[in-house]
DNA sequence: CATGCAAATGTAATAGTATTACACTGGATG
DNA sequence: CATCCAGTGTAATACTATTACATTTGCATG
């Protein structure tokens, strides 16, 4: 779990709930999580996930509208993230490659493209899933 | 516009929304440029677009829940697809590079991961509309 | 032609995800 | 104190997707 500081009551529940997950979560499942702590409306997750993600401290997965705290120390060092996401088991590894970032950046670069956030996200089952 | 052959009429009548519209739309508004031809309920347009997607006619883009018509002929030859929407025009690019496969190969492979479909999404402002 | 099956369709209801709008709080700043 | 601003509480609404069930259509087969 990685520094946890600055952050304000509700973004902290909100953290805590992801990290003690495990793995990802959609909005309303961390919603239904906090309302012993006094959490009624999705707005409130909404809010919290919207700063935490700000500082990379939890990441959107796109094809599967959740969440997931970051996994890696360094991630707001490294840029392009991929996620490799098991349809059976809900685990979700995350990938820090730049062979994957620069191909990318080839093409933005050349096309001219202002990249401001890239998704990338494999889904499929993982070794322990498939078979 | 590829061939829309073996077609059912609304599988057709939703391609060629797609078509026409040369860019992504959200299930429901195709639904609502289709009510004119008798559609009715956003299942019709639900079904359609799972057929389409099968035969590699249309693409889901996942970070906007949107779907937009394979620009490329040849898309069902190639394997993995990355695009770049422009989230200010809403225009959408279709790139296909084996380089960015590789290293995501590269790392399924490694990890015993079996993929089964990969999003790839790059997100910001085109040529035309960054400035 | 008649029968039977599979795919496609029509419709309603419901589930799941996200945002808008407005009111209020508390602390920092001058 | 007056002001500002980030955060919060709450309700209402909008947007996206699926489940369930009835019906129709196209087509292969006897
Ligand atoms: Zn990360
Ligand atoms: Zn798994
Ligand atoms: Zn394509
Ligand atoms: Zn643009």
């Amino acid at each position: 779990m990685k520094q946890a500081a600055n952050l304000t009551k509700n973004q902290s529940l909100v953290y805590s709930t992801l990290s003690d997950a495990g793995g990802p979560l959609s909005a309303y499942s961390i919603l239904d999580v906090l309302r012993d702590e006094g959490f009624r409306a999705p707005l409130q997750v909404y809010r919290a996930l919207e700063k935490l993600q700000e500082q990379g401290l939890v990441h959107r997965l796109e094809s599967i509208n959740a969440f997931v705290a970051c996994a890696d120390p360094g991630c707001s060092g490294h840029g392009t993230i991929a996620f490799a996401i098991c349809d059976t088991c809900g685990q979700v590894d995350e990938i820090s490659r730049t062979a994957i970032e620069k191909p990318l950046r080839a093409w933005t670069t050349s096309n001219e493209f202002e990249a401001e956030k890239t998704a990338i996200e494999i889904r499929g089952k993982c070794r322990e899933c498939k078979d």
